[in-house]
DNA sequence: TAATCGTGGTC
DNA sequence: TGACCAAGATT
């Protein structure tokens, strides 16, 4: 069989890698250039915001970040309602809290630096596996040898390895692993994921361009882009639930903030019924209304995709005197919804109510 | 090991 | 339009 990789030292594969980093790295706001290092916080921050998230969505939050808070000092002395704003419509808000927790234990427990080592960053809450190798390579250039989405398919591709996704990653993990150089593994592992958004992409790899083709055993045996092979997944079932538009006459709206886990966890939201797979009838509906009022069903529907489950959410409103009280309510403004920090979900809720005559 | 946990872009 | 994918962590 064609086993290139493996004939190839591994040595030679991270050369020809880094030679073609020094030539085609990207350009990213919390990177340095090839040979460079750049700042522990600033490559935390960024490591954080992109789990499971594209750069471009990540770079105006990135600097929004580093404007408000310009060192690990002052995120950790943020009130974390304010940083939980901030991350408003990032998506995953269980980094948000645990950035916020970590901000905290680097700042007061360990002087403001983060440890240099992956198991000194795995201790820390929102740091992981990846993340921790990721930081103790970029920042610290430690031989690391971080495996995220890119590198395993570009490690699979590389080694030909047919075993599926989840199953295949420790036996990926380790052939990165033997890729890792001594020099400059910051760079490496940078390099590694650069190819795989650039180069070694997902469907139709451009392996012509690629600076390890002679190497790849995927390409000599002409199927790289069946690779990684990946076990199914399972349908999404839909969720129904109706919410309640309340608007008070002093121009404000009734918002709640979630409960501190799960689901959109210390985020606000508009006041729903359960979210339940049968729906609901009228009657059932407004019984888990959060004031006695004259509601009203505004037509149409609201559709949201979350990771597991498809959100379908009926709407309707009722305006309420201006002295109206509900126990826990964040009442705010109608017009300023924008800077309230409303995950997606529930801004498409919002937009949905005024449009349809909801607005006061 | 398998579920849970967001969102936006692409083809 | 729907399935896939993106610098995964936690329980």
């Amino acid at each position: 069989m064609a086993d290139n990789a493996s004939e190839q030292t591994t040595s030679a594969i991270s050369r020809h890698l880094l030679a073609w980093y020094d030539r085609h790295a990207r350009s990213l706001p919390w990177r340095a250039p090839p040979g460079g290092r750049a700042d522990p916080y600033h490559v935390w921050l960024s490591e954080v915001m992109l789990q499971q998230t594209t750069t471009a969505t990540v770079a105006p939050y990135f600097h929004d970040f580093l404007q408000r808070w310009p060192s690990v000092h002052d995120l950790a002395a943020a009130p974390r309602e304010e940083v939980m704003t901030a991350w408003a419509g990032l998506g995953y808000y269980a980094r948000a809290r645990n950035l916020h927790k970590c901000a905290r234990m680097v700042s007061h427990d360990l002087g403001g630096r983060f440890p240099e080592d992956e198991a000194g960053l795995r201790k820390l809450p929102g740091i992981g596996p990846y993340t921790a190798a990721a930081i103790a390579a970029i920042a610290f250039d430690r031989p690391a040898a971080p495996l995220d989405g890119n590198i395993e398919r570009v490690v699979a591709r590389l080694f030909a390895v047919e075993d599926p996704l989840p199953g295949a990653k420790e036996s990926l993990r380790g052939l990165m692993a033997r890729l890792v150089p001594t020099e400059r593994p910051g760079d490496f592992a940078q390099a590694m994921m650069d190819l795989g958004a650039t180069v070694c992409v997902p469907k139709t790899p451009k392996c012509m361009l690629c600076p390890l083709h002679d190497a790849c055993d995927g390409r000599a045996l002409g199927g790289a882009g069946e690779l990684p092979r990946k076990a199914p997944k399972k349908a999404r079932p839909t969720r129904r639930a109706v919410a309640f538009w309340t608007v008070r006459a002093d121009g404000s709206v009734l918002l709640r903030r979630r409960p501190p886990e799960g689901l959109l966890g210390g985020m606000l939201e508009v006041p729903t019924t359960a979210w339940t797979e049968d729906g609901w009838d009228e009657t059932a509906a407004l019984r888990h209304a959060p004031v006695p009022a004259s509601w009203n069903e505004l037509p149409g529907q609201v559709r949201h995709g979350f990771t597991h489950f498809e959100f379908l959410v009926t709407v309707w409103a009722a305006q309420v005197p201006a002295e109206t009280a509900v126990a826990e309510a964040v009442w705010a403004g109608i017009d300023r919804l924008g800077d309230a920090g409303l995950p997606t979900a529930m801004r498409k809720i919002a937009e949905h109510a005024i449009r349809q005559g909801g607005g006061g």
